[in-house]
DNA sequence: ACATGAATACATGCATGCTATCACATATCT
DNA sequence: AGATATGTGATAGCATGCATGTATTCATGT
């Protein structure tokens, strides 16, 4: 693996990313062992920065670390995913809520730029793009909320859900995807700093997409 | 330093732990620098187990790593404060809720032992030891939540808010202080199973911890 | 006096070798 | 046969040296 001349300020920061890459492709499979030296010797890079990476995904739940024994790719449970979306929830709705009552212009117009990438993936069927940039909608909302805190939490969580995505939804039909019909909604009820309707859609929104991780594929 | 035996499992998590505790001791403080080797020379360890316990503690928001530059201690402004108690909020009161309709016997019994703690750290007037039981007060209710996301999240603001109340509150009166009675309260709305007044009280209690770290010293 | 730039000191980033620990298999004893 | 003890392989944990990047200082020139 050739690592791209400093597109990445630090090794363990290039480990990660690649990591996600390959979580997102499905080049790595629940609960996996990820031995250190294995990951290093791939990515041409040494152990140090493959644990920094690696304990990095742990505090992110997509990684279970073991003293002494190892890592391992998580394998989330049904249930673990439901007690995810209830805690995304709750950090998902007080950011839209206060995002509602001071979100600025910019971040209105960042919205609609992020939407317009969500149809240009959609497009394409570019499913690891599709998921970054439907990240990328959310974090708008969170740091649109002026609470840096909150943004920091909601990122971590977002990391999680997007796996899985991927780990629970193999067959995912982006084609059926109404994802981007309700983040306009959402945009729109920001945009007119309606606070009741901006949450009660994200939460529609969230309750959806469990529901499309539940049903079966 | 000497490391005791066998009181952590590693070097990474006893440096951890010894940060922490110069933290709630004040021995460090906010904004200072905290160089890898300087750590390393004191607890008699060398860098890796420190860059490791910095990181950890970088994703608590306890400290500040800038890459290639190096790690400081936090310094929160107000705002960052009053973000975080927001957040812990929303966290804590959907955990509670969730609690007062499924805790156990045990677990309300973990939360009258926790409580008969505090009053013993009270009398004995020791502040880390307060702080410690305090933490495990909210840790039970998080954890008889049965949302172990929820629960890790939790673990992690604690940690960020127990910091705080050190941070900006030199002159904490731990006589007056009314927390006490507060988490007899929940516990004692928990025990009764009714939701809507543990909700409350937890409301208020963070209401008030906040606005105690808000007043003049 | 101020701005600019080079040199230097210092801290982190990373690689690598050694050690401690764990898991598993094999052997031994009851 | 079952349980316990022992040995071996593999992997993570840690220490350390070198490379790289950053910040500071001081000299130089305008």
């Amino acid at each position: 693996m050739i690592m791209e001349p400093r597109l990445y300020t630090t090794s363990a920061d290039y480990v990660y990313q690649e990591l996600r890459h390959r979580i997102i492709t499905k080049q790595l499979k629940p609960g996996q062992r990820l031995p250190e030296v294995n990951i290093a010797v791939q990515m041409g890079v040494s152990r140090t920065p493959v644990r920094e990476a690696l304990r990095r995904l742990a505090s992110e739940g997509l990684v279970l670390i073991i003293p002494n024994s190892g890592a391992r790719l998580a394998s989330p449970t049904r249930r673990e995913m439901e007690d995810t979306y209830a805690v995304r929830e709750q950090l998902e709705c007080i950011s839209v809520a206060i995002a509602a009552t001071r979100i600025s212009e910019r971040n209105l117009r960042r919205l609609e730029d992020a939407i317009l990438e969500e149809e240009k993936a959609f497009e394409e069927k570019n499913l690891e793009l599709y998921l970054e940039v439907n990240e990328n909608f959310h974090r708008i909302i969170a740091d649109a909320s002026g609470n840096r805190v909150l943004a920091e939490f909601v990122e971590n969580i977002l990391a999680r859900t997007n796996a899985y995505v991927v780990f629970y939804d193999p067959f995912y039909d982006i084609v059926d995807n109404p994802s981007i019909a309700q983040h306009k909604a959402i945009a729109q009820a920001l945009k007119e700093r309606d606070r009741e309707k901006a949450v009660d859609l994200m939460r529609e929104h969230l309750k959806l997409s469990l529901y499309d991780l539940n049903k079966p594929s």
